[in-house]
DNA sequence: TTGAAAGCGATACCAA
DNA sequence: TTGGTATCGCTTTCAA
């Protein structure tokens, strides 16, 4: 800048001024800046610019993994958001490592970003709180968070949907019905949990532990789950499957591994089993499976309007926003148990 | 780092010393300085130390559209290599919007990021030469770039991947095949198209242009181009599809919207039509679909070792790399022609 | 309408 | 081992 001044024979301020678009400077000598600038190839240092006038006009995004395609969708209604804002993102996957999720949210923080939307790995936020203090916005997604400075938060209706995706099962004639999802530690599973639970109780149903299977989400403890619960004396007849990867492991492990069509085949010791999964994934309609679907896109652009609407200065307590979730009838979730 | 100079009794370039862990720096002194910093909440602001130092530890990654499970498997292997090497990612999806490519990338410049992995939307890339001898290494990945700087560049091998999926087809006795791609401006989809070309041609094949049906990778287009096709007097028995999405949006056509298993529905005019498809998408093993493999986070992974690799100093002419591509059979492409 | 000088928060170089 | 001072590239404040 102070090189594009000097070859147009101007002070610095008046380059500053052109490159602004402030006011108040001559077109003749606006035109020299310019000419200036073109012949010099120069190009303003936003992050000069950022440390004098203290917002960095970017926002730090923490996911869980964005090669999985419900982050990812998230992924791409905030970075849409932010960029309408002016507004860079920062984008980094945790991998559900809360250690990770730290040393991600600290990094961001270091480079101040002005907000961060973060989908908690961990239970423990605490180390947020100076950050918060310090001046940074912060957003929930997917799952409040853990011990930490209390903030807006946007959650879908994970029991709603669980009880109704539960329900819908009952309502076709199943009383045998496992659940297969995340560990419990994870937010979202607990409650899916805790919908599951709700509807069978709801029926006058007896809640059996040896039909829940918890864990990992990777093809081999489902795998091994299912192997398990389809060999139980008193089988279910049905599944409710906790998010979009853990139905497509069922799928897989009900199919054999490169087998053709899954839901059509029936185990050997349970008869076409009925399945609904929380979560819709691509080409769930193509396989015809029952879903309960949610919103990732919905989920990302209301963190992110959350975000910015706290950036442009709005107060008020925390916010807790829950979205809807819609069954999504296809198939799989209305087959009717054996006689 | 003024404050906790202060508060510390020791010169600002002590702290400084402190925080950034040099040597020379008194144990006794160390202790006091790690317990301002303590006491007063203090984090480096990595803005300024940028400033001052010229490098930013950042990178920008332009991708056509995260939720792409094929750019989301790419900007995965991205961030995982750059957080290994310090640095974090600005991720932006271009939407194969030219203009918004580079509005994102000279964003990603003016904030000074180190270097820059694109998939190129455009085929202009002029606008990135003043910023390549500025200093900012680019390497492109998916496609190489167009006019415009010399660089780095991975693809795959779109043409021998689209080649041996013809010819695979045409072992299995096809002998009308048709090619539903992306729009031929799109590098990839030219280069698959040539594949299909040249099997097509080392079989003493004819081209027939009508069972070439190229453009937007929507459900309405790739709908409608199917039905025209399958309507000819002499319609193809056999489909290669030229990339992930139109691939599920054939299957879905064939389908029709949430029919059941679409791979095992004749349409009606053309007997079990046989498909191949350009890249593997996340169930296409449950759906039973042959596929050319390509590896997204192979992709990413060269990309992003290549520019650390130009970061680090590594001069010496532009490289190409191209990476293989794999047959993946699983029944839907080894469907024979009813007789 | 234009400019000079101070300062944002750090690092680098040289001196003590 | 420690400190002073210039400087990174820009914006802000105040003066001309």
């Amino acid at each position: 800048m102070n090189d594009v001044a000097a070859a147009a024979g101007v002070a610095l301020k008046t380059v500053s001024r052109v490159v602004n678009n402030e006011p108040g400077v001559n077109a003749s000598t606006a035109e020299r800046v310019h000419a200036a600038i073109e012949s010099l190839g120069y190009r303003r240092n936003d992050g000069a610019r950022t440390l004098r006038r203290g917002r960095t006009a970017s926002i730090g995004l923490v996911i869980e993994d964005v090669a999985d395609p419900f982050y990812s969708g998230l992924s791409r209604a905030v970075e849409d958001i932010a960029l309408a804002e002016g507004c860079l993102v920062f984008t980094g996957s945790s991998g559900e490592d809360p250690a990770r999720e730290r040393e991600l949210v600290l990094a961001f923080c270091a480079r101040r970003v002005d907000g961060l939307i973060i989908v908690p790995a961990g239970t423990d936020h605490d180390y947020l709180t100076p950050e918060v203090e310090a001046g940074i916005a912060a957003v929930f997604a997917d799952r409040p968070p853990g011990a930490g400075p209390d903030a807006d938060t946007v959650v879908c209706d994970n029991a709603g949907g669980a009880r109704t995706g539960t329900e819908h099962l009952l309502a076709h004639g199943h009383r045998r019905i496992a659940f297969l999802a995340d560990a419990p530690s994870i937010f979202t599973a607990a409650e899916r949990l805790r919908g599951y639970r709700e509807a069978l109780a709801a029926a006058g149903l007896p809640y059996d532990e040896g039909l829940v299977a918890m864990g990992r989400p990777d093809q081999a403890r489902v795998l091994a789950d299912l192997r398990r619960l389809l060999r139980l004396a008193d089988p279910p007849t049905a599944l409710f499957t906790g998010n979009g990867q853990i139905t497509v492991a069922t799928l897989r492990a009900l199919a054999g591994t490169a087998g053709p069509v899954p839901t059509r085949q029936a185990p050997p010791s349970a008869g076409p089993v009925a399945i609904v999964g929380f979560d819709d994934f691509e080409p769930a309609d193509l396989l015809g499976i029952t879903v309960i679907e949610q919103d990732p896109v919905g989920m990302g652009r209301a963190a992110a309007e959350l975000l910015f609407r706290r950036l442009s200065g709005e107060s008020g307590p925390p916010q807790r926003l829950e979205l809807p979730t819609r069954l999504v009838v296809r198939g799989s979730g209305e087959r009717r148990p054996l006689p």
